[in-house]
DNA sequence: CTCTATGCATAGATTCACTAGGTATGAGTC
DNA sequence: GACTCATACCTAGTGAATCTATGCATAGAG
């Protein structure tokens, strides 16, 4: 997968998998990776900034916790992270229209599950 | 649309418009415009070093010429730039698959032509 | 003559994922 | 006990790539 293929939709992606139930920003990653079958094997790099963002910008909340001796921060989607969530999921239903426009596909895509 | 969106997948649709024949580059802007139905109206300064990155990556090869005293720089498709298109393409479908995995779609997309 | 569309170009700003490092705990191995 | 690995957090700096802003030049319309 090309590098900067995630770029502006990591947020997306990160605001999906917490739609599904508060986690903490490990499980954030294995979600990611499970759900999609090892194609967004993501760094914490990646994951933790976009965590912070998606915070400061009101769209997650989170509460430090303690399991087994370790520190634990657990996100949650806020109001504005649902209905954000649904925005960016409409949008990308329009830029994928968008592209199969211009790149010619006729057909539906082939399903994956 | 979001900024970023096009992020990594310009030279995708860059290369998907030349394939129906070559075109100068203001041609492949109106022509990216034209076919997204007004969703991808770029700038030059993005679609001008896109084109100038894909001829130096040997994907493009062009030619000048002077049409009513303009002078034009026309791109066609190499032949790596026809298999580097179809390369892209699919990395394309792989990627909107998995997008489709982590954000839950079920059914089929729907269609926008 | 000015304004718009056509047609090319580049420099700098900006965004954002990634690389590379750091800290710390618990469990298993030798 | 020492070592390694998985878990769990974090940030600074790099790099890729689009966008903003600007410039040059010609043709045509008003």
């Amino acid at each position: 997968m090309s590098q900067q293929a995630l770029k502006g939709h990591l947020d997306m992606l990160v605001l999906a998998v917490l739609a599904d139930g508060p986690k903490h920003g490990y499980a954030v990653i294995d979600a990611l990776r499970d759900r999609s079958d090892e194609a967004f094997d993501l760094p914490e790099g990646t994951v933790y900034p976009a965590l912070h963002r998606l915070e400061r910008a009101g769209l997650l909340r989170s509460e430090w916790s303690e399991v087994q001796g370790r520190r634990r921060r657990t996100y949650h989607l806020t109001d504005a992270g649902t209905t954000g969530l649904a925005t960016r999921a409409a949008e990308w239903q329009r830029f994928v229209a968008s592209v199969g426009d211009v790149i010619g596909r006729s057909g539906p895509w082939p399903a994956s599950a």
